[in-house]
DNA sequence: TTAGGGTTAG
């Protein structure tokens, strides 16, 4: 017989590395590979007398050669050797091969109880949880083998559920070895697992003898249920009783310190790494990292990251995520291009981060190339993770269309799935498909609606100002006890807001957390939207007597809620504090706002004198708000002038086209308007129509301009008819300016008739009870005779008129406004 | 010769 088939399952080339082996250890005096494996058994047998079997083992374990020593062990006719096949069953697992580890496993007559456990621990090792509780019944059931101390802890580790946990906690009981410490320690973080701590607490208070593994078990406990205090409550009772904290201490703490903010905690721990040299523990620089990360705090993350000797992919995708979680993509990026240098493999959360990055750099190529890297790796079938990620990554460039597609081509969904689209198409106005997509989550069951979900459907609810459903979702919120979380709570104050409920708004604020400056914000601009500036100002003034530090948002809420009262002086007065007390430089968004502001009141040189003095390049929202203040100001010139900076930074914008031909068309200008339009129409662009809706008895009526083809249209135009005609009889005059077409006048107050927001408010009075209060929205700003109209309209049929258009609320009643005619 | 307790997540 050759030598190379008393070794059926091992390749030559295992023998031949074997036999470099034999050369380095000089104790076979065999020429050559072919030599050897040219030998018979009997010169075998002969060889192997003069092998120090046990020599060439150790040196193949201490080499990591698993297939030499497995080799060696056949060759040499061991492979019945418990000891010896239970060593190579541990060395697969240790290289990944659980397959080969269960092979010589299967292979091996006459298993002993250290066999039993070896495999066992190897399905541990490696996550196949249930492989291992099988191993061990079967074990426990056919070998009629008793299991030892070692038997357990892996096994305990192994349990899916508390079924399995409390079975095997019997079994422990019952052959006495509960009070092992590896045993009680497995014990005490398998009931944390499932969330039972107190239990863990007792067994962990029981224990007669403790190490440093059985507080660290305790401790990490009281970690994974979120215990913060007790976490560190007993890390401290820890150290009074002389145990010192280890890697694995710290890094179960870390995270929690980062989870509850607590700054010092997580610094003073870090010193102690410091100190007793643990910050070259893998773990424990990653877990620095990520505690950093929380804390916002990318320069010592970095400088974490930055020291490690030894990195592995936790430590890059934490100093990824760390600078995509603070909104820093670009060095992110960065930091993903080092990672491949390093030539390490992106993994599946690299990827979460990655498509994160991709959406905050607005980047639609690479976004092509994420998707089609988690479709190669085939991820889409196993981590819901990824596909939320990607539907995420989609939606936020804007491109709603592939967002829906992963979205329905996702094989599993969860709530977060169903949320990502929601908040996906509400974020970039798309209001009726994230009900559509709501409507259609409710018919699933097993879907079960949480806070994600309120935070995504609200805010589409009060965009088309839906405010009985947004009412149906306050009711749903009660039930599920989340009235008082604060993003909840002020997506509910914007939605009243935003639906005209401007007293709700307001009791909802008073009764929502209010630390920080998130409600505040929605408060604030609720109070702009109504056009009550002094309000809005009167607030703010109450936050900072609060000591909630606002953001940039609360500027840019109090500055346009000023510009839309005129409250010029107070708005500088915002934008100034702004920097020099809190620190927080002035973005376009701001200087658009004061641009507006300045605009609005007729400041046009001060508007345009405060463009040219901006540090930074100023932006379309500039030149747009300049322009639209030389439309309400009808100034020719230098609207010329910033419609031409306008579409040098902004070309396919079709509204700043519109508001052009409108300053031409206000003075009669009829050739500007022509040359205005065939511009818009040499580039491609198109008007946005102009379009009003009204919701009665929860059914949306859309109504575009000049519309003929709602089935009450007749109705509709006969009443308005009839109102118009009683309007003027109190004053009403129709003001032609409006009217942008040169046509005769008779033409024009006919067009004026047909403005969709008089179509929506006529709809509303044919379709209710006298004196219901009417509310419709309208996707542009309302236009002035329409305002002048539905002042009129208050006063004949004694109703309030409310209608929110695109940059805020008009509430009509007895022939006033509550915009003071100032918008 | 084998065991427990640890870091990243939409």
């Amino acid at each position: 017989m050759k030598g190379s088939r008393l070794v059926p399952n091992c390749k030559r080339r295992h023998l031949s590395k074997l036999f470099s082996l034999f050369q380095s250890h000089r104790t076979l005096h065999t020429a050559s590979v072919t030599d050897y494996l040219q030998v018979t058994s009997d010169d075998l047998e002969n060889e192997r007398k003069g092998i120090d079997f046990n020599a060439l083992f150790k040196s193949c374990t201490k080499l990591q050669q698993v297939k030499c020593a497995h080799t060696l062990v056949v060759v040499s006719g061991r492979f019945k050797d418990n000891f010896l096949s239970s060593k190579i069953v541990n060395l697969y697992s240790q290289h990944g091969d659980v397959s080969l580890a269960w092979w010589t496993f299967h292979h091996l007559p006459n298993k002993d109880v250290y066999t039993w456990n070896s495999m066992a621990f190897a399905y541990v090792s490696h996550g196949r949880f249930r492989e291992a509780l099988g191993c061990f019944n079967q074990f426990f059931s056919t070998s009629g083998l008793r299991p030892d101390f070692y038997t357990f802890p892996p096994v305990v580790k192994a349990c899916g559920d508390l079924l399995d946990g409390k079975k095997i906690h019997c079994l422990v009981l019952k052959l006495g070895f509960e009070w092992d410490v590896f045993v009680a320690a497995s014990l005490v973080h398998m009931y944390s697992r499932f969330g039972l701590v107190g239990d863990a607490r007792k067994l962990f208070d029981d224990m007669p003898a403790r190490d440093r593994g059985s507080w660290n078990a305790m401790i990490s406990g009281y970690c994974q249920n979120g215990n913060a205090a007790e976490a560190l409550d007993i890390a401290d009772e820890m150290r009074l009783e002389g145990v010192k904290m280890d890697a694995i201490t710290v890094a179960s703490v870390l995270p929690v310190c980062a989870q509850v903010g607590d700054i010092l905690s997580g610094k003073l721990i870090h010193l102690y790494v410091i100190k007793y040299g643990l910050e070259f523990e893998l773990f424990v620089s990653n877990a620095l990292i990520n505690m950093y990360a929380k804390f916002g705090s990318l320069g010592h993350a970095q400088k974490v990251f930055g020291q490690m000797v030894v990195r592995d992919i936790v430590s890059w995708n934490s100093i990824i995520a760390a600078y995509e979680q603070n909104n820093n993509p670009v060095s992110a990026h960065l930091f993903f291009h080092k990672m491949q240098e390093a030539r390490v493999q992106p993994d599946l959360l690299t990827l979460v981060s990655l498509a994160s990055i991709v959406a905050q750099l607005n980047d639609h190529q690479n976004s092509r190339s994420v998707h089609g890297f988690v479709m190669r790796k085939g991820w889409f079938m196993e981590y819901i993770i990824i596909g939320n990620a990607v539907v995420d990554m989609y939606a936020k460039i804007g491109n709603l269309d592939s967002a829906r597609a992963v979205f329905g081509g996702l094989l599993i969904k969860d709530v977060v799935s169903w949320n990502t689209m929601i908040t996906g198409y509400a974020q970039n106005g798309l209001a009726s498909e994230a009900i559509e997509v709501y409507l259609l989550m409710g018919e699933h069951e097993e879907i079960i609606p949480n806070q994600g979900t309120w935070v995504s459907i609200l805010p589409a609810y009060s965009h088309v100002g839906a405010l009985q459903q947004g009412m149906r979702i306050h009711g749903q919120v009660i039930k599920n006890c989340l009235y008082s979380d604060v993003f909840v709570g002020t997506c509910l104050i914007d939605m009243y807001g935003k639906c005209g409920k401007l007293d709700d708004a307001i009791s909802l604020f008073y009764q929502v957390p209010r630390k920080n400056s998130v409600p505040w914000n929605a408060m604030i601009s609720c109070y702009g939207v109504h056009g009550d500036g002094e309000k809005a100002l009167e607030l703010f003034r109450e936050m900072r007597a609060e000591r909630v530090k606002p953001d940039h948002i609360t500027f840019v809420s109090l500055l346009s809620a000023c510009s839309h009262s005129g409250l010029v002086s107070d708005a500088q007065w915002c934008f100034n504090m702004m920097e020099e007390e809190y620190g927080i430089k002035p973005s376009l968004k701001h200087y658009g706002c004061m641009v507006d502001l300045f605009g609005r009141a007729g400041e046009l040189e001060m508007a345009f004198n405060f463009i040219k003095k901006m540090p930074i390049q100023p932006d379309a929202s500039a030149w747009g708000a300049l322009l639209n203040a030389c439309r309400i100001h009808g100034n020719i010139e230098l609207g010329k002038h910033a419609s031409e900076r306008l579409f040098e930074v902004d070309s396919e914008n079709v509204g700043y086209y519109v508001l052009l031909s409108n300053i031409y068309a206000n003075v009669g200008k009829w050739e500007g308007v022509d040359d205005v339009r065939s511009l818009a129409r040499d580039r491609g662009l198109r008007k946005n129509p102009g379009w009003s809706s009204i919701i009665l008895n929860n059914k949306v009526d859309v109504f575009y301009t000049g519309n003929q083809t709602h089935p009450k249209c007749e109705e509709i135009y006969r009443e308005l008819r009839d109102l118009t005609s009683k309007i003027k009889t109190i004053g009403y005059v129709p003001d032609f300016c409006f009217v942008l077409q040169d046509v005769e006048e008779d033409e024009k107050e006919h067009i004026l008739m047909g403005h969709s927001e008089r179509l929506a408010i006529a709809y509303g009075i044919i379709s209710t009870f006298p004196k219901t209060p009417i509310r419709i929205f309208k996707n542009l700003r309302v236009c002035g005779d329409c305002h002048t109209v539905t002042k009129f309209l208050s006063i004949i049929t004694e109703r309030e008129i409310i209608v929110r258009d695109s940059s805020r609320f008009h509430h009509f009643k007895g022939g006033t406004c509550s915009c003071g005619d100032y918008w």
